[in-house]
DNA sequence: AAATTAAAGGATAAAATTGTCCGGTATTTA
DNA sequence: TAAATACCGGACAATTTTATCCTTTAATTT
């Protein structure tokens, strides 16, 4: 569905998600081993995402990232996504139709479009913060457990 | 959403099962034309398809590629997907996680759960003739025509 | 049987994605 | 102001995906 890339980003957004309405900054090393994630690979992820100001990162001792109150409450899952996997996944052809339109449809143009839209409708409508305290209240999980 | 070799694969096995529904066989050169798709990845994939028995090659002069009444009828999209990319995406977490469950759901599980749901719904109840036809009638295309 | 045709299969190459390493820069603390 | 901390950025490496080429194999036609 999303790359490796886009899953490490929205892993790592939440749990920062979840520390900052926390009131605690966090670090990559941290981040990383919470999210079960290659750190340096992780930390690329991040640049992406502090340049897209979808989170926020401060350097130095106590440093780290964090999302403000206004990126809690407004950046979506959406966002994140098209920063990292760019918008082709969210609109392109399911069968790789350059052009893919009701002029042109590919065959499965008419049955893929609703369930596109409601995917395009969730990410949308699902932000960093919300899915931080699903997280927080133990009703979802950022990696595996034993 | 789908990989570049299964969306030839999806693309050049509607094509087949059009000209096979008109009692015709195809050639490779053929259907990388019709489809436009590179030729010799093309190739690779099919022989995948053949190997999976979703459709049936002759070799040497009249040889191509076809598709036969029962394949036309039987094979679903959902087939030729798993043949080509495996399950991985029908099943996997959207978020990664190698356990994603009620047990231990990621934060947008249940969430995804109706939308992946309807996409293996889609692909398992569409099968190749029924795709073939809506081409035959004008209904859908392999390719940008311009 | 020989020549021709077309898929099968193996080796290889290019490109994209995933992942690592390390020196540079900014910030805080002592 | 020196030292320590932690993100930034660039280069590099490994892996996977995409793509090509060429020889072999099988089948048809002459």
């Amino acid at each position: 569905m999303f790359s490796k890339a886009c899953e490490y980003g929205i892993r790592a957004a939440i749990y920062i998600g979840q520390q900052s309405a926390g009131g605690r900054r966090v670090g990559l090393k941290d981040i990383a081993a919470e999210i079960d994630s290659p750190e340096a690979f992780t930390a690329k992820i991040l640049q992406q995402l502090v340049r897209a100001q979808l989170l926020t990162s401060v350097k130095g001792p106590t440093g780290g990232f964090e999302l403000t109150p206004e990126q809690l409450r407004t950046v979506t899952l959406r966002q994140l996504v098209v920063a990292i996997d760019g918008g082709a996944m969210l609109q392109g052809c399911a069968l790789g139709l350059p052009q893919c339109s009701a002029q042109q449809p590919c065959p499965m143009h008419y049955q893929f479009l609703p369930i596109r839209d409601q995917l395009n409708e969730l990410l949308r409508t699902h932000t960093i913060g919300e899915l931080a305290s699903k997280v927080q209240e133990g009703l979802g999980f950022l990696k595996q457990f034993s």
